[in-house]
DNA sequence: GACAATTTACTTACCGGTCGGTAACCCCGG
DNA sequence: CCGGGGTTACCGACCGGTAAGTAAATTGTC
C-alpha cells in the first residue's frame, strides 16, 4: 500500500508498519487467541522482547490494528457516503466501497469483525462505539428511504444487519487470486442489496404497511 | 418434536449432553482457543480429569459439537429443502429454516461458522465437506432459477455466499430476549433474499398473513 | 574532526502462570 | 470385590511480559 499518508505514524513507519501488518495478517488467519507474541516476533524476524520494543502489549497491538481498520472504513466508506444526499445512491455507495475495501485488503479489515473479545473492556467500548456509528449511518439511510416510501417492507434494523453480514462475509470467501473478478463481486453485491431493499420507482407510490 | 431422537448418543446422554452443550455455549461466547478445558470442567462442576473421562480431547470435543451442528442443519434445513421442487420456493425455505434455527439455538450452530481453525486437518476436511454440500445445494438452487430465467443478473457463487453471510450473521446480532420478534426477523430475511435475487414475473401479489 | 554521552534497536535469560493432557489412586453402588 | 465415575498431583510446553545488558548509530561539546 503506497504510503505518504500522514495520519498513521505507526502503520507508515517502515519497521513498525511491517510488524502491524504482519500481525494483522496472522491474527486474521489464525485468530487472535491462537496467535502468540512469539510467533509474531519470529514472523518479523525478531525475538519477543525485540517485538515488545515496538509494541506495548498484545491487547494494545490488536487495538491499534482495529483502529487502523476503522480509520480505513471511515476514509473510504463512511466519509464519502456522508456527502451523498440521495439515500438510495448512498446505500449503493456504502455497499460498493465497503465491498471494494474487503476485496482489496484482506488483513486488518476482517479482524475488525470478530476479535473484539481480545480487547480490554474500555478498548472494546471504543471500537464498539465506532462500529455503531457506522451501523447508525446504515440504518438512518434506510430510514430515509422508508420516509420517501422507497424501502421495501422490512425492518430497518434487520436490513442493516443483513447488509453488514452480507458485505463483511466477503472477506471470508473472496480470493483475490481466484477466478472471480473483484469488481464483478462488488457490483453483484450492490445489486443484490439494492434489489432486495429498494422499491422500484416505476409503479405508483405506496404507503407503509 | 423435541426429545426422542436416537441419532445423537452423546448429546442425549444426561451428563455428557450437559458437557457438550455447556462447552458449545462457552466456545461460542469466548472462542475456542480462549476457552480452556479447565474452565469447561468447572462450568459442569468437574475437575479437568473428570471432564476427560467423557471427552477424548479438546479437538474431538469441538469436532463433535460441529458435527452436531451440521446434523441439525441437515435435519432442519437441507433435508426438507431437498424435497421442494420449485427452486424459488426452495430458496425461500432454506433461508427461512436456517434463519429460524439461528434465532432459536444460539450455541453450537454459531460455532460452525468460525472455529474450523481449531480442528485437526482431517477433521477440518470432513466439516468443510459437509459445509460444501450445503453451499452446493444453495448454488444449484440458484442455477435452476437461472435456467428458468428467474434469477437476476448476479453470479450464483457471489449470490450463494452473500445469502450465507446474511443468514449466518444473524447469530451475531440477534438477541432472543431483545425487542425484535424472531419470526419477524426470519420473514424479513427471506424477503430480502428473494427480492434481491429472484426476478418477479411482472405482477404478483405480495404479502402473507 | 575527535571523543564522550546518549539514544536506538535490539538480545539473552528468565519470571509466574496456564495450557492440554495423564498417571495413579479412591470411593461407592451392585 | 469389581469397575464406573470420579479425585489429587503432576508433566512438559508454552503463554504474555520483563529485567538487564549491549553493539551500533546519533548527537553534543570542544
Amino acid at each position: 500500500m503506497a504510503g505518504n499518508r500522514r495520519n498513521h505514524p505507526v502503520f507508515d513507519d517502515e519497521r513498525a508498519g511491517t510488524i502491524y501488518r504482519t500481525a494483522a495478517q496472522m491474527i486474521y488467519e489464525k485468530g487472535f487467541a491462537a496467535t502468540s507474541m512469539n510467533e509474531i516476533a519470529e514472523a518479523v524476524e525478531l525475538t519477543k522482547p525485540g517485538l515488545y520494543y515496538y509494541v506495548k502489549g498484545k491487547k494494545e497491538l490488536l487495538f491499534a490494528i482495529m483502529n487502523f481498520a476503522m480509520d480505513r472504513l471511515d476514509e473510504e466508506v463512511i466519509g464519502p457516503a456522508r456527502d451523498i444526499e440521495d439515500p438510495g445512491e448512498r446505500l449503493r455507495i456504502i455497499v460498493r466501497e465497503h465491498g471494494r475495501l474487503l476485496t482489496h485488503e484482506t488483513g486488518a479489515l476482517a479482524i475488525l469483525i470478530d476479535e473484539v473479545r481480545g480487547l480490554s473492556e474500555e478498548q472494546k467500548q471504543k471500537i464498539t462505539q465506532r462500529k455503531r456509528a457506522y451501523f447508525d449511518l446504515l440504518r438512518e439511510t434506510l430510514e430515509e428511504l422508508r420516509q420517501e416510501g422507497r424501502l421495501k417492507s422490512i425492518d430497518t434494523t434487520v436490513a442493516a444487519f443483513s447488509l453488514l453480514g452480507m458485505v463483511m462475509w466477503v472477506s471470508r470467501w473472496y480470493d483475490p487470486g481466484g477466478p472471480l473478478d473483484g469488481d464483478r463481486v462488488v457490483r453483484d453485491l450492490s445489486e443484490f442489496a439494492v434489489a432486495g431493499l429498494v422499491r422500484e420507482p416505476s409503479s405508483e407510490p405506496v404507503g407503509v404497511g
